[in-house]
DNA sequence: GATGCGCATGTGGTCTGACCACAGGAGGAA
DNA sequence: TTCCTCCTGTGGTCAGACCACATGCGCATC
C-alpha cells in the first residue's frame, strides 16, 4: 500500500495557489520577483503544469502576476501587485452574474465617496491635482457624453486616489468600472444632457472646493447629493440590468 | 492563404472568460443556471478544454461558480455569484503581496466602517439581530483571543450584513478577512487582554445603541474611536508584515 | 406489478506529451 | 570590435487519455 490512486483530496490547482501565497506570505517572494517556470513549479509541487497553470491564471486575473513570452528578465511571471484590475473584474463580474444588484453598487457609492471625501477634507497632506486636471479637460466644450462621462469616472476614482489609499482607490476604481456600461446605456433617460453636464461640472468644482476648504461636513453632503442627482435623473437604479421581471 | 499559424492575438483563455460574461450581462446565464460542460464549451468557442479550464478557474476563485463531479442536476458548473469569497481572495491576497500595506487596510476600515454604522442609524429598516447575538456570545466568560477576535470579525462584518447591502457586505468581509492573521498575531502586543477584551465589548454595545437611537453622527464616531484604539493598543500597523527593511 | 440493484453515462479533475511563438543572449563571422 | 545568427528557455495552446464520482436507466428478482 503505498499511493493509493485516490489521492488528491485537495486539489491539484489550490495546491499551487496556496504554494505561491505562502511564499508571499513569508516574504519570500515579493513585488518585481519572478515565479519559478511553471515547468519547474509543477516538478516541485508534484502536480501537472496544467493545474499550476490554473493557479497562474487566477493570480493573474486577481492582479498579482504578470506574464510574458520570450526569455530575460522581463519574460516569465512577475509579481506585480496592482490591485485595481482584480477588483473591477470581481465586482464587474458579480454585478454581470447579478450577485451584485445595480442598486446596491450604487447605495454603496454613496455611503463610501462621501466619506472619502470627508476623510480627504480633514487629512492635512492631499495631492488635488490629478483631480483639477480632469475637471479642467472637462470643460472642453462639445465633449460626447461618453468623453465626459469616462471623464467624469476618473475624476472619482482621482478624489480616492488623492487620498494615498491603495485599497480606498482600487474600492472606488472597482465600484465605478462594475456599472460603466449601465450608466453610459442611460445616458438617453437623461432630459437635458447641456444641462446635466453643467451641473455636474459646477458640483465637481464645489465639491473639490469644500475639500480644500476642510470642510469635511459640507464635502460629504455635497458629493452625495452629487452621486444621487446624478443616479435619480438618468433613472440607473430603477430597472435596468434587470431581465428577470 | 488560409489561416496563418499565427493566429491567436488574444488568449483563449481570455475568449472563454469573456464569452461566459457576454452571457451573463445579457442574462443569458444567471445564478442557479448550468454553464455548458467544459468539453462542449471548447468545441463550441473553437479553444482546448484547458483553456476553457482555465476560465472556469477564475470565476470559481471569483465566486462565481460552483463546481462539482458527478451527474446530476448538482454536478457541473453551476452559477452561484457569492461575492464574499471573491472579494476576500482578492484582497487577501493583494495584502499577502505587498499591494495592499495593512496601514492601508485598517485606515479604509477606518473610513469605510464609521460610513456604514452612520447608514444603518439613518435607514428606517435594519436587522441587528444578528449583530446583537455576536455581542451577547462574546460576554461568556472565559474566551480564548481567537474565539473572541473571531466572534468580534463577524459583529463588524455582522454590522454591514444588517444594511443589506451585498456590496457594503462583501466588502467589509473582503477587509476583515484580509487581514485575520495579522490582528491574531498582534494580540500579545497587547498589555492586558482582560481589560481590552472588556473595553471592546462595551463599545460594542455603545456602537448598536448609537445606531438604534438613529444617531449617526454618535455611531460613526463611536466606531471609529473602537477600531483606532484596537488598531493603536495592539500596535499592527506600525511594523508588522514589513519584511524589506 | 412492485422493488431493488448494478452498470452505462456524462461530468469535472488531472496528467502526459507535444508543438508553437517569442525575446534574449551566447557565440561565431565579418 | 561590431554585427548577425542561431540556441535556449519561457509562457500559450492543443490533443488525448485516464480517473473518480454521482446519477439514473433498465434489468432481474420477488
Amino acid at each position: 500500500m503505498t499511493e493509493q490512486p485516490t489521492a488528491p483530496i485537495a486539489r491539484a490547482w489550490r495546491v499551487a495557489l496556496e504554494h505561491i501565497e505562502a511564499r508571499l506570505l513569508a516574504g519570500d517572494l515579493g513585488p518585481g520577483d519572478h515565479l519559478p517556470p511553471e515547468r519547474q513549479l509543477a516538478a516541485d509541487l508534484g502536480v501537472a503544469r496544467s493545474s499550476v497553470r490554473e493557479a497562474v491564471r487566477v493570480l493573474e486575473v486577481l492582479g498579482l502576476v504578470r506574464t510574458a513570452t520570450g526569455s530575460g528578465p522581463n519574460a516569465g511571471a512577475v509579481i506585480v501587485a496592482s490591485p485595481e484590475g482584480g477588483m473591477s473584474a470581481v465586482m464587474r463580474l458579480q454585478v454581470a452574474a447579478h450577485g451584485f444588484p445595480i442598486a446596491d453598487v450604487v447605495e454603496a457609492r454613496l455611503v463610501v465617496e462621501p466619506a472619502i471625501a470627508a476623510h480627504l477634507a480633514r487629512r492635512a497632506e492631499r495631492d488635488l491635482r490629478q483631480a483639477s486636471a480632469l475637471l479642467d479637460a472637462m470643460d472642453v466644450p462639445g465633449l460626447e457624453p461618453a468623453e465626459f462621462l469616462a471623464l467624469d469616472a476618473r475624476f472619482h476614482v482621482a478624489l480616492a486616489e488623492a487620498s494615498g489609499n491603495t485599497v480606498l482607490s482600487a474600492t472606488m476604481a472597482g465600484l465605478r468600472d462594475s456599472i460603466e456600461g449601465y450608466v453610459l446605456a442611460a445616458v438617453p433617460n437623461l432630459p437635458s444632457w447641456l444641462a446635466t453636464s453643467a451641473r455636474l461640472r459646477a458640483e465637481h468644482r464645489g465639491i473639490v472646493r469644500a475639500i480644500e476648504s476642510g470642510d469635511g461636513t459640507d464635502a460629504a453632503q455635497r458629493l452625495h447629493a452629487h452621486v444621487a442627482g446624478y443616479y435619480a435623473e438618468s433613472r440607473i437604479t430603477s430597472d435596468t440590468n434587470d431581465t428577470t421581471r
